[in-house]
DNA sequence: CCATGAAATGAGAGTAACTCTCAAAAGATG
DNA sequence: CATCTTTTGAGAGTTACTCTCATTTCATGG
């Protein structure tokens, strides 16, 4: 299990209009692992899909999945909400408080995961809490959404992103947020993900507000 | 090194005061498979070092360390201090402001892990940054805590464990402390780990405090 | 349209972490 | 000591992933 970028990186300058017959074969390639993969998967279920069957279904051979995707997981995951989410962030007004634009932008983010392929959507979260793998690589990935959170924060705040205190917020977030997506999951996915996202937030800004209001403003 | 009580467990009556010949010599055998891999590792790294290697270095076959630690990852990490931190949580008074009962109570954990083994806890620390495999391993360790957490939470607060607030609450503070570790490891170990945790706590109960007093209570 | 260079692919061999099975060894027990 | 149970070792098998190298496929300038 190496490492490495998620996404792949041509040496060339970047927006060109006509791609090239290159870049839209590559292209292609890359949805056809997707797609085969995704349909096995939902036949057969994840550990039961080699890789060589997920080649063959592809029309590709084993070597060139591997040199698409690093590992197994991430053909399942790696849908790249990063860039999305961090120019939302910064297109959000600089003194709007800082949950309110956390709110905003994860509530675009949720109708665009929800709306785009409800059925890829809802086998990816599927797997991230039946398949251990799958969840960890989730969570690595999570952990960089959370490096660019920091970033995102410390623009705002004047802070140095680096700082113990910004990453710490900044995970403590992206905890919450990953244990929401596996509440949601692990429920059956019957709720509604955007409301759920809501109370999180909401929780992760006033803390565990007490039953009773005469208790402490501590959750205990 | 005080495990022992992992996972396998004999279907016979717990506690024997002379718990036979057959259960210390599996500690031994554990405790073997775990020195040697520490030893390999710090020779060699992480990667190269192989199962065969360790299972040669502890004197038993290669399925033996498998029967004992169903993941190479398993062999560093897995220290267990989700029992002692339970009982400790418990053991503080029910009235006490949450985040207080968990200061102590962390301050207490990190006392535990950074005496008892200090060279040891330190290349597991590095191994967390260092090898992917083993932060990720880590990662899901941390969220069994969570859970722990949720129930101490749940049980103080006369709430359901399994609600959702109350599990994004628990995995907050989990993100929070594992980002600590990782800010610990990254910056070479120097700080004061106790110091770093208190800090993070400060941060996870009161949220980012802002630097000019006049800005409102929210991060940003 | 063809020659040359660059990039993508496929084939194949290799590694290492696991899994399973089964027979031998060692501890427990009466 | 005899028997039963648990633990171990040996070995074969699977599969994700790596590396190398020859071949194919696209890009480009003449």
């Amino acid at each position: 299990m190496r490492d490495m970028a998620a996404t792949a990186q041509t040496s060339a300058p970047a927006a060109e209009p006509q791609p090239g017959l290159r870049e839209r074969k590559k292209i292609k390639t890359r949805i056809a692992i997707r797609e085969a993969t995704y349909r096995l998967i939902e036949r057969q279920g994840y550990d039961a899909t080699t890789i060589e069957q997920i080649a063959e279904a592809a029309e590709v051979s084993p070597s060139t999945v591997f040199r698409y995707f690093p590992t197994k997981e991430d053909i399942v995951l790696t849908d790249e909400y990063d860039p999305l989410l961090e120019q939302e962030l910064r297109e959000r007004p600089a003194d709007e408080p800082w949950f309110d634009s956390l709110r905003h932008v994860l509530r675009k983010a949720v109708g665009i995961d929800t709306s785009e392929d409800p059925e890829v959507s809802r086998l990816r979260t599927r797997l991230m809490v039946e398949v251990p793998a799958v969840r960890s690589r989730m969570m690595e990935s999570m952990s960089v959404t959370g490096r660019l959170l920091s970033r995102a924060i410390a623009e705002r705040s004047g802070r140095d992103p680096d700082s113990l205190e910004v990453r710490v917020f900044a995970m403590s977030l992206i905890g919450g947020l990953m244990e929401t997506s596996l509440y949601w999951a692990e429920t059956g996915q019957g709720d509604d993900l955007a409301d759920l996202v809501e109370r999180a937030v909401n929780v992760m800004e006033h803390g565990l507000v007490p039953r009773n209001p005469e208790d402490r403003g501590a959750p205990a």
